[in-house]
DNA sequence: TCTGGGGTCCTAGGACCC
DNA sequence: TCTGGGGTCCTAGGACCC
């Protein structure tokens, strides 16, 4: 019987800026989102006051302020960083420690033969102690338990952090007075339906029938009253599976009308894009492009996205090329825009791809010559140089043909009009 | 008039997560 | 003036094929 254990920080972002700022402990402290747009991350004390997540800073600020919160800019190259310590600390306490978010870990506890709310104590201490950053441990035998637990050992003081749900005495006695809606895996949405059938609690929901549950909240439904009851869906996954896309997506600062300036932003974002599929050795086949104007703002809505196929490629040059020509076709004089996106999708292993688009070469010729670009790449950070190998390119081209013209780009021929 | 059945592939959209 | 960003999974239903 395996028994996780999920380590979750406590309001990581803030926890993160405090340790830089030890004077701000006790003090309401928020972390703000890309232009200091809305709150994603709260101390306990700006909980306290009141605030909530995604709350518009614009509209709590002068409040805020004045009730003495203190305000950061998100940082996540730090947060990034101490979730990486905190994997270190963790890997002592069990060789077998899955990153799930970037503040949370599941560990597989199984077989230490101790008592495991000591152990959890233990992590909490050394984390503490060698991070600064507080954090909540909950254990159970399925993920699904573990998570709520580690709910409880947050929220209920008499834990003091640290909770263990596995026997069923514990589960008869805490699932009762959970509502349904904190389980991990039920929404808003499912969270409603299931009301409407006269759910309401934890108990509820781990006592329904599971082939019922398939059929109001389909397989995803079903395992979570499963997991409930103790049977294990998920395993700890301890190898990262390759990511299936790519995002960067940015709302502006201040609105954009002009056609350079847009054009400008869609670079910039078709240029990180490229630095990650870099950075983790993939190819992009596929590309979608999409602006927006405000919603919030009364007046016409435009939003119009493009998808389209793209010769597999991570160099930025290329990619700010194709972003570039799918968002002039949405582009419309007029319009205040206010958020705009480069998404990749279809992604492939470089070194696979490699193999396969210069078959008459052997695998190591292959493999030296998407280093080279690698390196092309590398060296000039932001993949301004396009690889100069030459036939490289003729053949990349020739390698498009093969593939299946799965793309067209959707062009909504009218803006959508919002009341 | 009667109007198969089984299979795959693909996509849009919903839902959920942190 | 000012309202985040980056992901994953599941399903229904259409297109297509034999």
């Amino acid at each position: 019987m395996p028994v996780f254990a999920l380590c979750d920080a406590n309001n990581f972002y803030c926890s993160c800026e405090r340790v830089f700022a030890p004077h701000l402990r006790g003090v309401p402290v928020v972390v703000l989102s890309n232009n200091d747009g809305c709150c994603i991350a709260r101390s306990q004390e700006a909980k306290d006051l009141g605030i909530k997540m995604g709350d518009p800073w614009f509209k709590i600020e002068r409040w805020a302020v004045g009730k003495g919160v203190r305000h950061f800019s998100s940082n996540y190259v730090l947060y990034g960083d101490m979730s990486r310590r905190l994997y270190e600390v963790l890997q002592r306490f069990s060789p077998r420690v899955e990153p799930y978010s970037i503040d949370e870990m599941f560990l597989d506890l199984d077989g230490l033969g101790v008592d495991l709310i000591d152990r959890g104590r233990a992590i909490r201490a050394a984390i503490l102690q060698e991070t600064k950053i507080p954090t909540c441990v909950g254990i159970g035998e399925t993920k699904t338990k573990a998570k709520l637990a580690n709910f409880l050992a947050k929220k209920r003081p008499e834990y003091a952090g640290v909770c263990d749900l596995r026997s069923p005495d514990a589960c008869a006695r805490l699932y009762p007075t959970i509502p349904l809606g904190e389980v991990w895996g039920i929404g808003r949405a499912s969270a409603a339906k299931l009301q409407a059938l006269g759910l309401s609690t934890v108990a509820d929901l781990a006592g329904f029938d599971v082939t019922h549950g398939r059929d109001v909240l389909t397989v995803t439904g079903a395992r979570v009253i499963m997991e409930l009851q103790g049977q294990c869906c998920h395993d700890l996954s301890l190898i990262s599976p390759q990511r299936k896309g790519i995002s960067v997506t940015r709302t502006f600062g201040a609105s954009v009308t002009e056609w350079e300036e847009l054009k400008e932003s869609v670079s910039t974002f078709a240029t990180r894009a490229g630095d990650k599929l870099r950075q983790h050795g993939l190819l992009a086949c596929a590309m979608t492009v999409f602006i927006q104007t405000n919603r919030f703002l009364p007046g016409e809505f435009y939003s119009n996205a493009a998808t389209f196929g793209i010769e597999p490629t991570q160099d930025s040059l290329l990619l700010i090329r194709d972003a570039l020509r799918g968002v002039k076709l949405l582009f419309r004089n007029g319009f205040k825009y206010w958020k705009a996106g480069v998404m990749l999708d279809d992604l492939i292993d470089a070194k696979t791809a490699a193999a396969q688009m210069f078959p008459s070469r052997d695998p190591e010729k292959s493999a030296r010559l998407m280093a080279a670009m690698d390196g092309i790449n590398s060296r000039f950070g932001r993949g301004m140089v396009r690889p100069a190998v030459s036939g490289v390119e003729r053949r990349w081209t020739a390698k498009a043909e093969f593939l299946s013209p799965r793309y067209t780009t959707r062009i909504e021929e009218l803006p959508t009009v919002r009341a």
